[in-house]
DNA sequence: CGGGGTCAGTTCAAGAGTTGAACTCAGTGC
DNA sequence: GCACTGAGTTCAACTCTTGAACTGACCCCG
């Protein structure tokens, strides 16, 4: 079901936009990485979702899909670039909820281990603008 | 169907974790306000989801619906202060989008003019992380 | 005064996606 | 041999979404 869309949100959208998919990658931020582990942690998934959702993510490259051993064949998933990248969207909408929904998960920095936000960063003006107003315009090319 | 959990990831999904959703917001972003408007250009949105949407973002407090005349009764969908604030989350998948796909659409600085990006932040170190490895702890008061 | 157009939706049947429960299958520890 | 774990699959019931058509109020035009 791709749309033949050239907007960003919208491609995003395609791929996480349901009710699943972004607590799946939530929870692998998390350092979960097994099928069980998952099901465990992502509130009341029914396995048949997770293990459609595994698969889509990993035919977008956005998780890796590891047989960590043989004997019985388990297996890992691991979050690639592109898909730690998707943590910026996670962090987003946990740093939204965290204002209007008390919370009992925060985004920690992984080097100096204090919470984060995500915020607006402009690199011209090398200026960040944690709640500066936005307009989402059809092109910097052909300016609306 | 509001789950009664507190990971912000999961309310904020309870409110925004659909297809349109998000899209109807960065419309929102991008100045339109009126149903038809909206019709338009929420690529190919049923108007039965369109008004549904609108009633679950008024309803959350998103959204703010205005009267602007009365001889034909006609409406026009506003963004709340919070609905604004979601503005980063759409920014943040039209960053992650941008990366992975051909795009038509910026997110400008409301004030600067500027292309911006939404990106991690530290305000304990004041440190921005554009890039940065990110972790998902359980709470920051009991540190899992 | 009648016809066409706009705007803001509503209605409805068909189809797609989701849910929960149960089941499978391989291997392992006892 | 037996229960248990991990990693899923299967299936029927249910719900949600889709697309197309329709409504109804109001304008403008001739």
């Amino acid at each position: 079901m791709t749309r033949k869309v050239q907007c960003p949100v919208a491609s995003t959208l395609d791929l996480v936009g349901d009710r699943w998919t972004l607590l799946v990658v939530r929870d692998l931020l998390r350092g979960r990485s097994r099928f069980s582990e998952l099901r465990e942690t992502v509130e009341g998934i029914p396995p048949a979702i997770l293990a459609n959702r595994l698969k889509s993510l990993e035919a977008a490259g956005v998780v890796q899909r590891r047989q960590y051993q043989d004997r019985p064949p388990r297996f890992a998933y691991q979050l690639t670039a592109k898909g730690h990248a998707l943590g910026v969207v996670v962090g987003a909408m946990a740093t939204w909820g965290e204002q209007y929904a008390d919370s009992d998960l925060a985004l920690v920095d992984g080097e100096c281990g204090h919470g984060i936000r995500v915020v607006y960063h402009c690199p011209t003006c090398a200026r960040r603008s944690p709640r500066r107003r936005v307009r989402i315009v059809d092109s910097l090319r052909h300016e609306v």
